[in-house]
DNA sequence: ATGTCGATTTGCT
DNA sequence: GCAAATCGACATA
């Protein structure tokens, strides 16, 4: 048995908490991977956006809007919310809060770190592997079956690794001018990398 | 049944 | 910098 683990799952406690938008800071620095198709792939999350259910009208759940889509955000903290958007791109959302509580935060950006090699094939580039949301879930092989899928038993999960966050720089949210006031929310957090020289 | 539009990415002007 | 690509979810009739 080994005495310490370097790699932490995340517990179910972690996503139940009732702040989404505390989840999603939180979330900065902790590393995203999935095993879909027989490789493990992934990279430390540098940018989420929080979605706070009945009361953001950015939120697919706004006003408790419960449909066979939204279903999976109102079930426990915890669970993957996948989703198709402009017809080509699936984007992936961890479901956080107790059940009912239909809150989430959207996976932006990922630094790549594991199976690199995998996530360039799937993109078919070298670079830009995880950018942006729509890539992420390309490059982990993500799609709309992962819906529902739990982040403590399936082949979607997030590890602590130790990583000490610095700095977190907040922003309004991308692309949802429809949202009126809670457009402004500066509800978009991203971590702030210092230059690494090896 | 039909129309609108999106939590985006990419390539071309 | 702009617009096409592309389709399912949702609203309206």
């Amino acid at each position: 048995m080994k005495l310490r683990k370097r790699s932490i799952k995340l517990p179910r406690e972690f996503y139940t908490r009732s702040s989404a938008v505390s989840i999603a800071q939180e979330l900065l620095g902790k590393t995203l991977l999935s095993a879909i198709g027989g490789t493990i792939t992934g990279g430390m999350i540098i940018e989420t956006e929080a979605y706070e259910g009945p009361h953001d009208r950015a939120c697919h759940a706004y006003q408790n809007r419960r449909t066979p889509r939204t279903e999976v955000m109102f079930g426990m903290g915890g669970h993957a919310y996948v989703y198709l958007c402009y017809g080509m791109h699936c984007l992936f959302n961890i479901v956080t809060g107790p059940q009912e509580t239909a809150h989430a935060v959207l996976i932006r950006a990922l630094l790549p770190e594991e199976g690199i090699e995998e996530m360039s094939k799937r993109r078919n580039k070298m670079t830009n592997l995880t950018s942006g949301p729509g890539t992420v879930c390309q490059a982990l092989g993500i799609t709309r079956r992962h819906s529902g899928s739990d982040l403590l038993q399936g082949p979607i999960w997030v590890e602590d690794r130790g990583f000490t966050v610095q700095t977190i720089e907040a922003s309004p949210r991308i692309g949802i001018d429809y949202a009126g006031a809670d457009a402004l929310l500066p509800w978009r957090f991203t971590l702030a990398l210092e230059k690494e020289k090896t």
